[in-house]
DNA sequence: CAACATCCTTAACAAACTCTTAAAGTATAA
DNA sequence: TTATACTTTAAGAGTTTGTTAAGGATGTTG
């Protein structure tokens, strides 16, 4: 996978403070990283920067976030970048209204810089990678929460599409139940023996049951190619 | 089996007490253990020790984990070294990345030491590469739990394909029922005489009698070349 | 807020598969 | 030849997984 860094970063917040610290620790990290104040400001350098990331404050004067992220959401010229919010945690209200402009993600204030980096590492890294093709029968779309088997869509639920998407991640690779379990249960909740196989019991009800295989004793793996 | 101790061992992570506190449970065990607190340090630190195994933090400075496993898989110079991820169950999006970008297994933080030092030990007693080329008629996959006999693909019950991995992993070298049932049935488990048999019967049924070579009051060996 | 829907988990039983054993047959070495 | 060690077969014991339905938790809608 291509290297993260090197890409250009736009950051709108109409405070100088955090748009000063902001930029210092990404600049730091290798990036290149432009500044606005507002949401006007942010749509012409937009134009000209064509960047891969903006993180956009939500409360601005003259334009705020949400309305900008739907200006850039509309314009087709663009190259869509990738977009995140900057939010403190009471606005949880403009956290809705933000997806529904077309808004990738959320970073809460106050903002943590290690945290903030290693979330726009992997903001970036989606570019490439929120679909996971594993051949022309089935598709996997992480930002929409969507499975596209045979031409058909599917909205799985939760754990049945972090377990595919374990799966899916390395066809052919034969998952046991302890690296299930702690990838999608996390090691510290207990569930019952049976849980994993209905999990996987409603998954072959809904694609069909060519993708996943069980291996006896060792645990299960998406079919290869 | 042999001995998991002697294995060199690189822990990268960013944070100091966790590092200190990982390589002072591992280096009691008798491991040779290094450090590194980013990727581009765990990089140039691989090239020189080549180490059997990787603790790899997934959210670090510099260069994240993610990054640092997929520039290590692509380095054919490598003798590949497991690799394992330190990630903090929150960060579910970067397991899956890391089973992507080549990961063998990952450990969940918080990390309690007895249970990393029994993963350390299961993920050592792998070979490094998971695969045994026995020669052009013979593969053995572990990660794919495959064995490919002549261009077939064939999927063995658990204790067939321990055994036969067992045997696979040193050809020409004759192994005694004692051996074998220590290492496939463990040092516990007492099982009559004739299992061993049986199994063996079933590999030649799958295999061909041409792989393994009964030697008359020794045990069994996998043919060589 | 009641009624309804969805999701996750559990429990109980069924089904499938694996492993082990026993028993009888065959090869081998002394 | 005869004892010993291995081979082979088949059955059933044992284990793992599949399936179904139901209940609790949570979310949604009128």
């Amino acid at each position: 996978m291509e290297n993260t860094k090197g890409h250009t970063i736009l950051i709108v917040d109409d405070e100088p403070d955090i748009l000063e610290f902001l930029s210092y620790n990404i600049r730091k990290e290798g990036f290149k990283v432009f500044v606005a104040s507002n949401g006007q400001e942010a749509l012409r350098i937009v134009q000209q920067i064509n960047p891969s990331l903006i993180l956009l404050d939500v409360m601005m004067p003259i334009m705020d976030g949400i309305e900008t992220c739907q200006i850039i959401r509309k314009d087709l010229n663009l190259n869509q970048p990738i977009i995140a919010f900057l939010t403190a945690r009471t606005e949880d209200y403009a956290q809705i209204a933000g997806f529904e402009a077309g808004a990738d993600d959320y970073i809460n204030k106050p903002i943590r810089p290690r945290l903030l980096l290693s979330k726009i590492e992997s903001l970036l890294r989606r570019t490439k990678n929120s679909e996971i093709k594993i051949d022309s029968s089935i598709q996997i779309d992480r930002d929409r929460f969507l499975v596209l088997v045979n031409g058909e869509s599917l909205t799985l639920p939760k754990k049945e599409f972090e377990l595919l998407e374990l799966l899916a991640s390395r066809p052919g690779k034969v998952f046991n139940r302890d690296q299930i379990l702690s990838v999608v249960w996390g090691n510290e909740t207990i569930v019952g023996e049976r849980t994993i196989d209905v999990h996987i019991r409603k998954l072959r009800e809904k694609l069909g049951d060519d993708y996943i295989r069980t291996i006896k004793g060792v645990g299960y793996t998406f079919k290869e190619k």
